[in-house]
DNA sequence: CTGCTTGCAAATCTTTTGCATTGAA
DNA sequence: TTCAATGCAAAAGATTTGCAAGCAG
């Protein structure tokens, strides 16, 4: 954690912005486990912090590139991002929800960039969701 | 559009569903267009269809298959699925929002099934949102 | 006819905004 | 000391629920 908040607090730094408690609060709580929902940043930090300042982190980190959003069904929620987390995808389970972290396989990102370059695009960027039935479930 | 219809509403009856007003036309505003958001199908229907009616119209199709929901970003819109539309991915634009379909590459469909059976994740479903800036944006 | 569907109103949940106050640098 | 960041209240937006009335089968 100790190195992590490190490159966390000079990514702050660098980009002229406060180090507070808020913040750190947010980081610390995504540090090192799975990706949260805001509900459930806010359960956690509901004594700390205010809903509001959760969501203005959120929405900084994201900018910042210290978070990602990823998808679950229809709902979204967030994790840190590649910087503090070796890049990987999600498989959730469509039955009992559990979320499962895979590592990323190079095909993969080559095809995508393949795909992307064929379309003109750009420094892209990318997200892929499996569902499906985990063993419990079937 | 005719042998589309059809389809659709065998499938409603095949699961005991009315063909309603509400239903035939959330329908028909998705079929052959580009994805919409829950805004724009109420936007579009305001005058014949209650907001209510067309969340539970998104709400059955997605259950009974007819249509699914895609990420664009961390919103979602919905599409009619792979029965009314040959299957495929998308590409948006960071900058101007465009939305690109992309054919899907069947060597991708063959990665993705390959990664759920390494993680014992049966009957997999997949969304792949890849996201850049177009031509026109750089 | 019968009961699945709808529209309407209202509740609930999620996210954003304005503003006075607080606190990091 | 100074201005960015926070908390609080309230607005705005998205989705869900209960119930009487309407309509498909």
């Amino acid at each position: 954690m100790g190195e992590a908040l490190k490159i966390f607090e000079s990514i702050l730094r660098r980009n002229g912005k406060h180090i507070t408690r808020a913040r750190l609060g947010v980081f610390k709580t995504l540090y090192d486990t799975t990706p949260k929902s805001m509900n459930e940043l806010h359960r956690i930090l509901k004594h700390d912090i205010d809903r509001t300042s959760i969501y203005r982190s959120v929405e900084l980190f994201e900018k910042l590139g210290i978070i990602h959003r990823i998808q679950i069904g229809w709902k979204y929620k967030v994790e840190l991002s590649d910087i503090f987390v070796e890049h990987h995808h999600h498989i959730s389970c469509l039955q009992c929800g559990r979320v499962i972290a895979v590592k990323e396989d190079e095909r993969l990102e080559i095809l995508i960039r393949e795909i992307a370059r064929a379309n003109n695009i750009s420094r892209p960027v990318h997200q892929i969701e499996i569902q499906g039935y985990c063993e419990r479930c079937i």
